[in-house]
DNA sequence: GAGGTGGTAA
DNA sequence: ATGCGTACCACCTC
């Protein structure tokens, strides 16, 4: 006999989704229940839909969530009965976590499975295979500690993740606290969502686990919960960012918001090579070497103290051979910080295998409501090519086709337009192709920033723009992660790198901070209508959609437009 | 400027 | 359907 309790919010389905009714009295204890072993796939008003995977499970696991209390979370606030089929599944994906353990002994570790049958199919696996190097009895094979790695990695392609209880260096001891007021006088606290992030992965730290990813929008603070868990453990910490401003970022922060001193962080990229108690280094550097044939003379840098903690800062492109390269880490406790997991290439299990499971992710739309981030208004702006662009898009293979109808040469009249009707705001200007930002740069006389710019350039151009001498800032592909390009209220994409909806969330990241006044910012993207580019536009815009961003799409070039 | 890197697509 | 090597653009370190 089926059930029907109407009063619940969730309907479970057989393809693993769940549909959440966001306007019931019973909504937030489930979504409490439901965000810890299912992944939100979008959230528009009404209805929101999450998706059971053998990750999403896998990572509940690694939380210490039973297959047992999922499923009668899900019996307990569905409307419906459960599909059978979901349940078995939940606890076959759930049964196969912790199956295998990996443990030390010695200088070295041990595979252990829980029994013979188990043991003889991972050991045939053609990934996992080569990484046992001796089998120790029916059930334990002898890995290399360098190993530690590749194999967390195998072993999750292989369906079964192990449970990595082969424990880490304390690291040597270092005093800091979070002061509450920075070096300016300004007061400062940690926000609630801030000091939970960083007692959750404090608190998986102690027992088991160690390691794992935080997950925060843009603008929601992502180093100061870095700090705070660097507070809680009390080591010395390694820190790895995607490019030099994003060091000296962190350094100031340090400096400015904890008990630290100049003479306690060091930054280690191409012009500075201290190794100091907390070190700031790129990812860059790192896999730097002089030919092919040299080593990574720089990963000497992992050894040179005793790091208790290293922090991968955008963790999401820790990109695939530095996965390899920093796998020989894993006896250090890790910290991933990111906006977002997904990845064009499907490979957010590598994140899970190298740096662990995901701790926190708070949705962007709950630090909207909060007041933390600003509200986003998103518009896709379409226009047509002009006639002397449509022969030459006509002729054009796939690829060249998107760059002729992003290099549209109406597109400027647009962004003059939106100048206009945000006279009196921070704007930036963004863009993928180095000639076409200069070519609008140039017809607009504002100033540009691209990879080649001098980094004393760049801070000249940010300390203007900060202090409001310039208002407009055309920025090409650096302004994905440059952590301190300065505030704006207005972000207008002129092109983006093909279908990548990362990108796309990293820009509109880039208008969220707090704004005073009505806190309110503008996301456009100028798009040229009926072309290839309309349909990466679309694919871009996918991860927002599902954060519960709606864009809106205006007429360019014949409509006036007006201020959403 | 050279040489190497990543993300994305088909 | 999926995996794998290739092309393209831009970025970073030296």
């Amino acid at each position: 006999m089926s059930v029907f309790r109407p009063e619940n919010p969730l309907i479970v389905q057989s393809d693993h989704t769940v549909l959440v009714e966001v306007d019931g009295p019973r909504y937030p204890a489930a979504r409490d229940e439901l965000c810890r072993f299912a992944e939100l796939i979008k959230s528009p008003e009404h209805i929101h839909t999450y998706r059971i995977t053998p990750l999403s499970i896998w990572n509940a696991c690694a939380a210490g969530v039973q297959a047992a209390e999922i499923v009668a979370t899900l019996y307990e606030y569905s409307k419906y009965d459960v599909p059978a089929h979901v349940a078995v599944e939940i606890r076959d994906y759930a049964s196969r976590y912790g199956r295998l353990r990996i443990e030390r002994a010695d200088e070295h570790l041990v595979l252990i499975a829980e029994d013979r049958p188990l043991a003889e199919e991972i050991c045939r696996h053609k990934n996992v295979a080569p990484l046992l190097v001796e089998r120790l009895s029916a059930i334990e094979f002898r890995v290399e500690a360098m190993s530690r790695g590749k194999l967390k990695q195998a072993l999750v392609k292989a369906g079964y993740p192990a449970e990595d209880l082969a424990g880490y260096r304390d690291g040597e001891n270092l005093k800091i606290e979070l002061r509450g007021r920075s070096l300016a006088g300004q007061s400062f606290g940690l926000r609630a969502y801030q000091r939970e992030a960083a007692e959750i992965f404090h608190a998986s730290g102690a027992a088991r686990g160690g390691s794992g990813v935080i997950v925060l929008p843009c603008g929601a603070g992502k180093t100061v919960v870095g700090l705070a868990c660097m507070s809680l453990l009390q080591t010395s910490t390694l820190i790895l960012t995607t490019n030099v401003t994003a060091t000296r970022q962190w350094v100031s922060e340090i400096i400015d918001k904890t008990t630290l001193t100049e003479g306690d962080v060091g930054e280690y990229n191409g012009e500075h090579k201290d190794v100091l108690p907390v070190t700031v280094a790129t990812y860059n550097i790192m896999t730097w070497r002089q030919s092919k044939e040299s080593d990574f003379k720089h990963l000497r840098l992992f050894d040179q103290r005793d790091w208790g903690l290293i922090i991968y800062d955008e963790v999401h492109l820790l990109p695939a051979p530095v996965f390899q390269v920093t796998a020989g880490l894993q006896a250090r406790r890790r910290l991933g910080l990111t906006a977002t997991l997904v990845r064009e290439d499907g490979r957010e299990d590598d994140v899970f295998a190298l740096i662990g499971p995901k701790k926190v992710d708070v949705p962007w739309k709950v630090l909207e409501h909060q007041g933390w981030i600003a509200t986003a208004t998103c518009t896709e702006i379409r226009l047509p090519l002009p006639p002397e662009l449509r022969m030459p898009y006509a002729l054009a293979d796939k690829r060249n086709k998107f760059r002729v109808a992003s290099e549209n040469t109406l597109k400027v009249k647009v962004v003059r337009q939106l100048l206009e009707l945000h006279r009196d705001e921070p704007i930036l200007i963004i863009g993928m192709y180095v000639d076409q930002i200069a070519s609008v740069a140039g017809d607009l006389d504002v100033p540009v920033i691209t990879g080649t710019t001098s980094q004393k350039k760049r801070d000249q151009l940010y300390a203007d723009f900060k202090a409001g001498r310039l208002r407009v800032l055309a920025v090409s592909k650096v302004a994905n992660f440059a952590v301190d390009l300065p505030d704006a209220s207005v972000a207008i994409q002129i092109s983006g790198t093909f279908g990548s909806r990362q990108e796309e969330a990293q820009r509109l990241g880039r208008i969220l901070r707090p704004k005073a006044g009505r806190n309110q910012a503008h996301f456009y993207s100028l798009v040229s209508r009926d072309t290839v580019e309309q349909e990466f536009a679309l694919k871009r815009q996918l991860f927002l959609c599902e954060q519960g961003y709606a864009y809106e799409i205006r007429d360019g070039v014949r409509s006036e437009l007006q201020v959403g």
